[in-house]
DNA sequence: GTCGAGCCTGACGCAACGTGAGGGTCAAAA
DNA sequence: TTTTGACCCTCACGTTGCGTCAGGCTCGAC
C-alpha cells in the first residue's frame, strides 16, 4: 500500500510542501522513489509521521524531534519532562503578560472611565466570565467546582437581588475605609471583622479556600477587579488586600 | 542629550542590530543623523523605544506595534483587549499540552517498566490512586481507613523497599505457577499456603477483609492490575483468583 | 600619528514552511 | 489514441526579528 505525497498529506493533514520539507530535512524519507522520481510512502512512514506530528504539537523543534525519535524510551521521557518544565515557564510568563495587560488597560481607562464607573462593577454578570477565567487560571480545577455551585445560586437572581448584593459590597468598602481613616491597622479586630463580612459576601460568587482567598487579595491589587475597589478609595485595594491576607492566614484552614 | 546606538542599546537592553533594524523598519528613527552618518537619539526616542519594548514584551508583532503606536488611546485599549483574549487561548492551549505530556510520560513509563519486566507494576505508587478508587468504589468507607493506614506505612519507603516488596510478589507468583504446573488444584493445601503469603503481602497496601479480599480476586481478573499477574503466566489471574476466593471463604472471618 | 573602540552599510543565516514558476507524468474520458 | 486535468518534480524566493560576520570609515585619547 504505497501512498503518494498528496494522499499522505490528505491523510495526515499536513501540506505536500511539508512532506517535501521533512524529506529534505531528513526527518521523514519516503519508503522508495518511483522511476518517475515520485515519492512513495508506506505504513511505516505513516506511523513515523504521526509520531512527528505528535511531538510537533507538543511544541518541539524539528531538529529536536529528529533526535528524540532516534532515541530510547528512557531518553524520550527525559526530553518530555524537560520540555514540560519549559512549558510551565511559558505558562507563568503568559500569565504575567495578562496581568500586565490588565494593569495597562486599567491605567489607560483609569483616567477616563473611572468617574462613571459602577461601584459594583467587577462583580456584575458581564464581568463574571472574566473573573471565572481568572480564578481557573490561577487555581485550576479546584476553583471550577466552587464557581459552578455559585453560578447555580446566582442563576435566578433578579435585578433587585444584584442591587442588594451590590449595596452590601459598597457598605463593606465604606466600613473598611472608615476604619482605615481612623488609623486602625489591617490586623486590628475591627478591620478583620469587616473582612469576615467580605469573605462571607464573596461566597455568593464562589467558594474561597484559604489559598484562593489569599490569591483573591492579589487579584484585587492586580486585575480589572481592582477598579471596583479603587473607585471607593485609591488606597482601598492595597489596604484591603493586606487585611485579607491576614484573615486568610488566621482564620481559614 | 544625544545618544549613540551603543549607548541607547546599553540603556534599554536591546542590541545595536535591533536599533538598526527598527530604523530600517520605520519603527524607531533616530532624532537626527550626524555629518558622519551616525545615528543620534534623544529623550523622545528613548520613551518611544520603551513603548515599543513594552508591546513587544506583550507578544505583539512589530508591524502591529507600529500601527498601535500611531493610534489613539482608545484603539490601544481595544488592541490590548483583543491581544489579551488571544493570550488566554495560548494559556489554555499550553495547559493542554502539559496535560498531554503528562499522559504520555505516564504511558511511556508504564510500558517501559513492562519491558524491563518490572512485574511488580500495578502496585507501584503511580497505580496506587487508581487502585484506591477502585476499592473505595466497591467497599466504601471501610476500605478507606485501611488504605489510609497503608499509605502511612508506605510513605517513607525507599526504592530498595519497593524492590524488596516487588521481589516478594514475584516469588509468590512463581510459586503459584510452579504448583499449578504440577497439576495441583486451587484448593490444595500447598496452593492455599502460598495464597496466605499473598494475603499477608497485600496487607502492605491495604487491609483486606473477607469481602474485599474476595473482591480483589475479581479485580485481578478484570482490572488493569491483571497485567501485573498476567505478565508471569497467562493463566495466573484466573487460577489465582479462584484460589483466593477459596481462601477468603475458608480462612477469613 | 596611531590605536582601539565605535560607527556605518550590506548581506547571509535561522525555523518551518508558503507560494509560485516551469516543466514532466498519470489516468481516465473523448 | 489523443487530450485533458490532476498530480508529481525541483528550484527558489518570501516570511519574522533579529544574530553574526565582513569590509571599511570615524572618533577620542595617548
Amino acid at each position: 500500500m504505497a501512498y503518494t505525497v498528496k494522499k499522505l498529506a490528505a491523510m495526515s493533514g499536513v501540506s505536500v510542501r511539508t512532506l517535501h520539507f521533512y524529506d529534505e530535512a531528513g526527518l521523514l524519507k519516503p519508503a522508495y522513489h518511483g522511476a518517475n522520481g515520485y515519492r512513495y510512502y508506506e505504513e511505516a512512514q505513516l506511523l513515523m509521521l504521526q509520531q512527528i506530528l505528535f511531538y510537533r504539537e507538543l511544541g518541539f523543534e524539528l531538529k529536536d524531534i529528529k533526535r528524540i525519535l532516534g532515541r530510547s524510551d528512557f531518553d524520550k521521557v527525559a526530553a518530555l519532562k524537560s520540555h514540560r518544565k519549559s512549558l510551565r515557564k511559558t505558562l507563568a510568563h503568559t500569565r504575567q503578560l495578562i496581568v500586565t495587560i490588565d494593569k495597562t488597560i486599567q491605567h489607560m481607562e483609569g483616567t477616563r472611565k473611572m468617574k462613571d464607573t459602577e461601584l459594583f462593577e467587577g462583580f456584575s454578570p458581564e464581568q463574571q466570565a472574566k473573573q471565572e477565567q481568572y480564578l481557573i487560571d490561577r487555581f485550576g480545577e479546584e476553583a471550577r467546582a466552587g464557581i459552578a455551585q455559585a453560578k447555580e445560586r446566582v442563576k435566578d437572581w433578579t435585578k433587585a437581588d444584584w442591587e442588594k448584593s451590590g449595596a452590601a459590597f459598597v457598605k463593606i468598602c465604606r466600613d473598611i475605609i472608615a476604619l482605615k481613616e481612623q488609623g486602625l491597622p489591617e490586623d486590628s479586630r475591627k478591620v478583620q471583622a469587616v473582612i469576615r463580612r467580605h469573605y462571607e459576601w464573596l461566597q455568593q460568587f464562589w467558594t474561597p479556600t484559604r489559598e484562593s482567598y489569599a490569591g483573591h487579595s492579589q487579584t484585587i491589587e492586580d486585575s480589572e477587579l481592582r477598579k471596583a475597589y479603587e473607585a471607593h478609595h485609591p488606597e482601598l485595594p492595597k489596604f484591603m488586600a493586606a487585611a485579607m491576607r491576614i484573615f486568610a492566614q488566621r482564620e481559614l484552614t
